[in-house]
DNA sequence: ACTAAATTTCAATAATTTTTGAAAGTTTAA
DNA sequence: TTAAACTTTCAAAAATTATTGAAATTTAGT
């Protein structure tokens, strides 16, 4: 396979694989193209790799600095703005794994915490649901902050976790 | 709150979550309603539950059945099928932890070894690909082989490993 | 084998999400 | 202050995804 193959095949992976994360394709899409890239983008130079147009680019981009992925670079001369991506796969799935937990996880444990108090009126419909929401609110909390102590090591935080974890 | 005000909100919040573990409104909240009901369901129930159609919810249980988080019952004398969900969450989270994993994460896995294995041809660009897509193959396969790991301790896999990982 | 009850399929439709593109807004430098 | 360069916004259009409902198929009892 040659590299423009690869490249294409890359971006239109992960592209597809926006979902598993919970964003869009085009925002995964340019996300992986700056991962890949060996220096900082412009919006024209986006659009013209990824074939969308400027609003769609300026809007994902937007996101991106928003999930705190991407950041703005400013280069000396130019006029227009540049940006570039998280280069390092560990502090980037640190912020992934912070924001989603953030955005997605921890509101639904509230709901969870919410509805699996409701007063037991002594029904078995009643309390088959307080037995069942507390079960998953306890799963959830614990998943997450699992989740959130992990996120929180700065350094190779993944492969240390499985040596502790499996002797 | 009210028991019927917590059910509806229960499989609401459940419903939209399910594009968080990759399936859609309907079958996450088939999922939902078996989750906490006190026996099996019948398809005329559930579509009368919540509000859907004959169709909708035929193709819905059937994905569930596939995913293996729903099974039918056959309740004696009945012509109609039943159905119910894993009620145990730490099996439900096994068994979705394991699916996806199959279904999504290898399939990205082995398409970042394919494309981080073409060959250097000495451009930057392409020194710049292959290390970027093999540091993501890396995390991506330590993730998915942890999550295995997790995944077939078959008894409370998930406090058995902040045990460990935290001390 | 027949029939009625139940389930599945799938083309048409509806709902939702994404993308576009052009107008409005902002910034910079002369 | 002006104007060109660039960015953002957002209503409309396109693309995608989910849902319906009725016909076709399957199943089980007689």
């Amino acid at each position: 396979m040659e590299y423009l193959e690869a490249k294409e095949k890359f971006i239109s992976t992960w592209g597809s694989l926006g979902t598993l994360w919970g964003i869009n394709k085009a925002m995964a899409q340019i996300q992986a193209l700056l991962f890949i890239s060996t220096k900082p983008l412009s919006t024209e130079q986006i659009m013209e790799e990824l074939k969308i147009s400027r609003g769609n680019t300026s809007m994902n981009v937007r996101q991106l600095i928003d999930w705190g992925i991407v950041t703005k670079e400013l280069i000396p001369g130019e006029r227009r703005e540049y940006f570039s991506t998280e280069k390092d796969v560990q502090e980037l799935a640190r912020i992934i794994a912070k924001e989603r937990s953030r955005r997605e996880i921890r509101p639904v444990i509230k709901t969870l915490e919410e509805v699996s108090s409701i007063k037991d009126d002594g029904t078995a419909a009643t309390k088959e649901f307080i037995q069942q929401t507390k079960a998953l609110h306890d799963l959830a909390d614990t998943a997450d902050s699992m989740l959130g102590k992990l996120v929180n090591q700065k350094q190779n935080w993944l492969t240390k976790s499985i040596l502790k974890m499996f002797k």
